[in-house]
DNA sequence: AACGCGGGGTA
DNA sequence: TACCCAGCGTT
């Protein structure tokens, strides 16, 4: 495959003298690129011609959706998983949005899966099932921003768009020691990263960037001696690398509590109700809980503890989100045969046994009570 | 421009 | 255990 290459220095890109990154990052993506599911092989051949085998836009939108604030090594298994059940973008615009939630179940950022969802039904359904191929276009998609937008053109396209996500944003910072701290410091990281994108080989430039923000640029201890493009790195060269970027300082998490009420039946069965559609964990499947306030003790539930005999269960359950810590205390309940409907009906929700829960769309947090308690 | 939004990895 | 990471949509 690589003596069916032209040699480098027939590149364009390579004949730019203003670009000083990509010339030494491609070739180190060439031999360091990592093998994930939705990538096809760096600038692999067909043939005798040049053109490049591109991934699939469907898979490339879909794992990019997955990270967003999301690693490699969780999105993985969720990507396989989601090809399996919606080989096609047509498959997952006829499925059900609950379907999608539940297989997104422990991904986090959960508007991210009701987004997929909707954006799968635009392409399927007002788009021929063909992803635009431009940024402007990618742009106006549901849950597609200005990151995803520029990756999928690169990636799936080979526009040279600039793709800026937080490991690039990190290789600039420090390849140029800007000190202004995020993210005050992004529109100046933008034109950079603008200039060093490649005409050609875009994609693989991208994911290039990526990859080096991702294994060698790391956000502490970068392996700078490692580092492709190292020449020339003035962060390496100030010896401030591992200091930049500079960030403003993030604002501590106050601790929220709740009481979560289990209603369970003789046979093992719970109580499990729907979460409104958006905000916080929005249509995902929930024990029922009392407020989550700052107090320093959790509140009683006036409706809730009407509905059963209360027993407070042993320890307590520890959660983060994203802007507040989550101190959970579980009460339990017996309820009869003969009063299981009567009080689905008023908490609004439905019983489950444990063998189901795997099928529910239940956020991690959730897991944990039902784990604990059941 | 600031805030809301999960979960996993690392020191 | 405490701290770190990070795009999109809404306000």
């Amino acid at each position: 495959m690589l003596e069916t290459k032209r040699p480098l220095s027939e590149c364009t890109a390579f004949q730019d003298t203003s670009l000083v990154i990509a010339p030494r990052l491609l070739p180190w993506y060439d031999r360091h690129a990592r093998e994930l599911p939705w990538r096809k092989g760096p600038q692999k051949m067909r043939g005798s011609g040049d053109q490049r085998e591109l991934a699939v836009p469907y898979h490339v939108w879909l794992s990019e959706i997955m990270l967003q604030q999301t690693t490699v090594a969780t999105v993985k298994a969720y990507f396989l998983k989601f090809l399996a059940i919606w080989p096609t973008v047509e498959d997952l615009a006829q499925a059900d949005l609950d379907q999608v939630l539940t297989a997104w179940a422990g991904l986090g950022y959960y508007a991210r899966a009701r987004n997929l969802h909707r954006c799968a039904q635009v392409v399927a359904e007002e788009l021929d099932g063909i992803f635009p191929d431009n940024e402007a276009a990618l742009l106006k998609l549901p849950g597609v921003g200005p990151y995803t937008a520029a990756a999928i053109a690169a990636i799936a396209f080979d526009r040279p768009a600039a793709v800026v996500d937080g490991n690039v944003e990190r290789v600039i910072a420090r390849f140029y020691a800007l000190q202004d701290p995020l993210p005050g410091v992004k529109t100046e990281i933008r034109t950079l990263a603008a200039k060093q994108t490649p005409q050609e080989r875009s994609g693989d430039y991208a994911q290039a960037m990526m990859d080096l923000g991702a294994t060698i640029c790391t956000p502490r201890n970068p392996a700078c001696v490692l580092c492709p493009i190292q020449a020339g790195c003035l962060g390496r060269e100030k010896g401030i690398a591992a200091e930049l970027p500079k960030k403003a300082p993030k604002k501590l998490k106050p601790i929220r509590r709740a009481f979560a009420y289990l209603f369970r039946d003789e046979e093992g069965s719970v109580l499990l109700r729907r979460r409104a559609e958006s905000g916080l964990l929005g249509g995902m499947v929930e024990v029922p809980s009392g407020s989550w306030g700052e107090a320093p003790e959790p509140e009683r539930d006036r409706f809730l503890d009407d509905l059963g005999h209360w027993s407070l269960l042993e320890g307590q359950v520890k959660h983060t989100f994203t802007h507040f810590h989550f101190e959970i205390s579980l009460l339990q309940a017996k309820v009869g045969k003969d009063e299981k409907e009567q009080i689905a009906g008023k908490v609004g929700g439905s019983w489950h046994v444990a063998e189901e829960f795997s099928g529910l769309a239940l956020p991690t947090v959730m897991k944990k009570i039902l784990y604990q308690a059941v």
